[in-house]
DNA sequence: CGCCAGCTTGACTAAAGTCAATCGGCGTGG
DNA sequence: CCACGCCGATTGACTTTAGTCAAGCTGGCG
């Protein structure tokens, strides 16, 4: 499953990440470099897009961590999604003509915009890739149910148990080593409240209560997990990044039979 | 906008709800009845499939309501998403091999499966309903983000008030009447509460109470919305459902420039 | 060394959940 | 036609969970 890497392809969090799932060849490394042409760096804090923003981009994260997020007007704020290295972000978007979310760093960063016609071009050039692209946008709608399960129904050690999970579950794949254990996690307790749904107050309790069950340990920003078992069983924890999907889109689907040879790919207006 | 229907497309919800969104030709009309030839018949409380099956086909429903949830293994629920007549249902599985979430009625409903390979024929033949369908896909994602953001940071009122706009808002979609106020929910409170995130007792309270504020109006089942901008303003509702660009699908966004005329589908393997 | 952001803790409040009793409509069967 | 039973809505009383406020505490950094 895992390609072969060019010793020049280390540094792409892109490529690492999109290689654990399919085998790319040079064309596809290619493609994907080209959409981490352009770089911004972001400091700490800062927005790389607001709701409303006229977007004709999507974005690579190359290094640090990004969350997108949605307010309400008295200042209420949930995060919706964090976003790593290798992420591709803005895929919902491409719906709309203004960004519905707020896209802003964890900690400093740089981001990598590419316009969406490359997303054509891919096509064009590197169908797995592009049936990577659209599988990627579609788990992202899978991780949704997930996070409104938390939010709707589960206690705050459930939900921070899962956000602990989570987070190790995709830093496994993004680092390849899928053994990892402890991370550092760029956020400070109110922003793991926006996440999770809870109040700074309450997700240090929430934090103080699993770590005291010897479920994890911390240390400033450290967290290690301890009892893994135990947090899955907690959080009722799927691990839905470990395989993924893409034949639908290649194939459409296994069940894919019939000549079906003229299919085009409709040509721009 | 809206395209001349046949006679016969008036029993269609799909082509009604689609043909809100771009103009249908014959072509397109035909092969969304394609996607209707199959029926199935459910009564209330019925699944049409369970988390865990081997799901080859999306359905489309053609009469009735019918939920999406997933739940924890100790009875807790929570309903993801509402599906009316005309709705597609499916999507974000394709990139699984397994249904993620349970699919089961509200009422009597008759849903339409219909194979994945049917989305290639849509692409061969239909490239602008098979943008529309993506396109309600990427959608479906966007409008989980204020799910989020309800199920995270709204109060009980504010969840139900959302909740009220947000179907008035489907239905006059789907009937073709933009000045529709009222509807018949058939739903109970416990299946409310499993939606909005809230138990069935405090769906009661919080109904009552925005009763008796003059906002809405009740009779059994059946809803009225008396003071919509009052709503819109507890609830922060945004409606999402008026307007929709497939641009980026058919043209890969306004920014789609260059040659790119080589373009094709991927072939099956 | 002192400041400051952010974590922790306690005390109190607010929101939502739970349990249980009651009510009311509706369909069924006598 | 009426009695019964059931499901679901409502209401009250009480519990639990999480939020709020405020006071320390700590560790990094200028």
């Amino acid at each position: 499953m895992r390609a072969t890497l060019h010793m020049t392809d280390a540094d792409s969090c892109l490529v690492r990440n999109f290689s654990y799932y399919i085998d790319l060849g040079e064309e596809d490394v290619a493609l994907l470099h080209e959409l981490e042409e352009q770089e911004v760096a972001l400091e700490r804090g800062k927005h790389a897009y607001r709701r409303g923003d006229d977007l004709r981009c999507l974005h690579v994260v190359k290094t640090g961590w990004l969350y997108s997020y949605v307010d309400l007007d008295d200042g209420r704020r949930q995060i919706v999604k964090i976003h790593h290295p290798g992420d591709v972000v803005g895929f919902p978007d491409l719906a709309v003509p203004r960004a519905t979310v707020n896209l802003m760093t964890c900690e400093s960063a740089i981001v990598c915009p590419f316009p969406r016609r490359a997303l054509r071009a891919a096509f064009d050039r590197c169908p797995n890739v592009a049936a990577l692209l659209f599988t990627l946008a579609l788990r992202d709608h899978i991780i949704m149910l997930d996070t409104i399960r938390l939010l709707g129904r589960m206690t705050a050690r459930e939900r921070l148990a899962f956000m602990i999970l989570d987070l190790i579950a995709r830093l496994r794949i993004a680092s390849g080593d899928l053994t990892l254990r402890s991370m550092q996690i760029p956020l400070n307790q109110t922003e793991i409240g926006d996440y999770v749904g809870l109040s700074n107050v309450h997700v240090s309790r929430a934090f103080k209560a699993i770590e005291a069950a010897g479920l994890i340990e911390r240390e400033g920003k450290a967290v290690t997990v301890m009892m893994e078992n135990e947090l899955c069983a907690l959080s009722h924890f799927e691990n839905r990044y470990l395989t993924l999907d893409t034949g639908w889109f290649l194939g459409i689907g296994a069940d894919a039979v019939g000549p079906a040879s003229n299919s085009a790919w409709p040509k721009p207006a």
